[in-house]
Order: structure tokens, then C-alpha cells, then sequence
DNA sequence: TTTATTATTGACTGATCGATCAGTAAACAA
DNA sequence: TTGTTTACTGATCGATCAGTCAATAATAAA
């Protein structure tokens, strides 16, 4: 039978405890910052059997990238299939704004391994961002953003407004009053692109600073 | 006499010792994953005597980043003191651009310092944002940018075309064909941001997307 | 049943961690 | 000169690190 056995024992059981741990572990602290023991605490799962079932530390933080980081990019909305509608700043920012908000352990575990020299994190990544050059591309030939900038350079520009942002939330929160208000940023960033990225009409010169 | 002491007893010889070695190991590997013992080898100095100058090992990470910051304030007083001068987003996004590029340790350790964050924040580093808040506003009162998005938020968009972009340049450069260009991310950086802060002059609807 | 496989644990290892201590020597003040 | 402060070192501390091993128990295969 397929029962699902709860206790005793249960190597599939085991696993996804040591992996759902150790993820929530290696985001909040990095690597190095977390411990073998701390793993074992925090699942329940005794020392030893973690490294029978994963092998070492870095095996094991690599199995937790591998299973935390896929899950992520699975679930990603339009990865690239229909991408054959072109780029809207505020649908887009939204969209990417509001999952990433939901999945923040993820961008977390994408950050140390950046810093960690693990890069890329994940296979996948260059093709996401690929998926939105095409369509800031696909944008730029039906004149609803500017042409002179170039798209790569553009969907960093995107993105950064996003994640900076939600790296950084607390520092400039701590900065203001000490309130943070995601939504009134996120409105402001949009304000911000789409003027600056509109096709400039014929004149309106737009006054240089 | 103020003859400078090359061997033997000399405090301030050390600690800038200590700083320099720590600096980079700080940067490249982090808190957790630098040791006392690599900092002692790579600067030479003697384990405990680190400790005699500097307390433990957070307070000499927190010497660290406040060195750092106190070489930028040196090299741009106007940006971290009490500049009068409004802000003008080609000159500041080149300067900290350029910085930054020549201290990619900085960027680094900036990163880290983020993830790894049960470290206490600095004062320091929110005077400087408040220095450019304040520079922002001064720009909002002489019309030089729109006056509807909050300065605070103005100050993180700005950071994070400068600093996303040195922390991703290689990915980015990775979907393009392969080259990084720097100076022209950042020229289009400023394209973007000029056409997206400058002041609604009565009409000049910049066409909504 | 017997046998083989595998999940699981307690006890343990050597290495490394941050930090301390007593002690030495140089600089300085009296 | 003497006394005090300060820079500096060798030896070493207890704690914690990742990882191992023999032994046990549960399951599956024969």
C-alpha cells in the first residue's frame, strides 16, 4: 500500500525533514554560519543519520540549493513559455515583486551562493533573464519603451529595483521613520520607469538636469 | 621626532595591519567562514595581539566595515558630510559607480554584511543614505527632480542601479554575448534615471504605457 | 524461517574554533 | 634611577566543529 508511514522508521520521512531544516537554516545564516548540529536540532533527525542520507556538509547544502532553489524556479510564473507578449513595467515589477516577496529564502540562498562563489545557483537563471530580454525586446520594436537602452542592461536595471529593495527594506526602513512600505515603494518604482523608460515624442525634452 | 617606525613595537602599523588582512579575508569569505587564525597568518600578526587591539572577533568585523566606510567618507567628504550641494544624479551615480568598482571588497562586504545580518548596523551607514536623502530633497525643492517620489525610496533606486549591477554585472554579462560593458550600463543608467526625475513641465504626458 | 539490506543511534575522534593568561620587553613618566 | 603603561608572545584553555564507527533494529528478500 502507498500508506504514508509516520513514525519509525522512513528514509523519505528523514530526508525532506533534514531538507526543510537545513533550507530555512542555510538561508538565514549561510554556510559556514550553520552547523551540522544545528541541522539536527532543528529537524529532529540525530547527526549521523543526516550524513548517511547526504553525505557531507557541502553535499548536503548543495542537495538543499538543488531542492529549494528548483522548487523556486518551478513555480515561477511564465518562465519563458508564452513569452510573446511584451514587456509591461507595472504588470511585470508586480508580478516578480510579489513572488519574490513570498519567497524570500530563496533569495536569500541565491545571494550566499553568489557571495559563496557557487555561481550560477541555478542553471536556470540565465534563462529567466533571457525570457525578459526578449520581451523588453519585443517592447522596444512596437515603440512602448525607449530603444537607446540596451535590453540586458535594462532587465538588471528591473531587477534591481526589485531585489535591491528587498535586501534592503530594513536599512532604508531604519532610514525613514522607521516605517517600511513596500507597496508605496513599489508604486514609486513603477512612476519612476515609466517615465523614464517612455519613447521620447518627437520633442518634450523632458528638461536635463 | 615623527620618524615613522618600521620594525618592532609600532600599535597603529599593526592595526592597520590587521585591518587590510581582515578586509579582504572579511570580503571574501565572510564572518563565520574567516577564522582569527587566517586573519593572524595573512597579516602577521600575532593571534592574541589581534585580540589586545581590537576585542573579539565581532568588534574587529565591525572595525572593518567601519574602516571602510571612513575611506569613503575621506574620498568624497561632500558625499557623506554635510554637503549643501543638491543632488545630481549623473555626477553621484559616476562617482560612487567608479568607487565601487575600484573597491569591489567593499561591494562584498557590503553583500555579506547584509545576508549575515545578527550583525549590529552601523550609524555610519545610515548617516550616508541620510546624506543623500538630504541631497535629494534639496534637489526636489529646486525643482531639479519631481517632487512625488519620497526621497527615501529616491535613495534606494539610486543605490540599487549602482550596487545590483556591481553585484551581477558577470551574470548579466553572461546573457549578453559574453561581454561586460560597464560604462555603458551605467551611461544608460543615467539616460533612464535623468528622463525619470526630471520635473512634469505642464503637459508632455510621456505617454503611459 | 534465514539472510541481506538499510535506517538509526550513542559514543567518540582529531581538528579547529575564539579567547585567555602569565610573562616579557619596549617605551614613557617620575 | 624607578615605576607604570603598553605592545607583544607562547602556551593553552574549554567549546565546538565535521565526520566516523561499531552496534542495534526494522524492513525486505530468500
Amino acid at each position: 500500500m502507498g500508506e504514508e508511514q509516520v513514525r519509525g522508521r522512513n528514509a523519505e520521512r528523514t530526508r525532506m525533514a533534514v531538507l526543510e531544516a537545513a533550507e530555512v537554516l542555510f538561508a538565514d545564516r549561510g554556510f559556514s554560519g550553520t552547523s551540522m548540529r544545528d541541522i539536527s536540532c532543528a529537524s529532529g533527525i540525530s547527526q549521523p543519520l543526516i550524513h548517511h542520507h547526504f553525505g557531507c556538509k557541502q553535499d548536503l547544502y548543495i542537495a538543499v540549493r538543488r531542492w529549494g532553489i528548483h522548487k523556486f524556479a518551478e513555480r515561477f510564473p511564465d518562465l519563458a513559455g508564452e513569452g510573446d507578449h511584451p514587456l509591461d513595467v507595472r504588470s511585470e515589477l508586480t508580478r516578480i515583486f510579489d513572488y519574490l516577496m513570498e519567497n524570500q529564502a530563496c533569495v536569500k540562498l541565491i545571494g550566499w551562493a553568489r557571495l559563496e562563489g557557487n555561481h550560477p545557483a541555478l542553471p536556470e537563471e540565465a534563462e529567466l533573464t533571457r525570457a525578459m530580454v526578449k520581451r523588453i525586446e519585443r517592447a522596444q520594436q512596437r515603440d512602448l519603451i525607449r530603444r537607446d537602452l540596451d535590453p540586458v542592461n535594462l532587465s538588471a536595471m528591473l531587477l534591481s529595483f526589485v531585489i535591491y529593495w528587498l535586501e534592503n527594506r530594513l536599512h532604508f526602513g531604519e532610514v525613514a521613520a522607521g516605517k517600511v512600505d513596500d507597496r508605496a515603494y513599489l508604486e514609486q518604482a513603477i512612476a519612476l520607469l515609466e517615465r523614464g523608460l517612455a519613447p521620447a515624442i518627437g520633442e518634450c525634452p523632458a528638461k536635463r538636469i
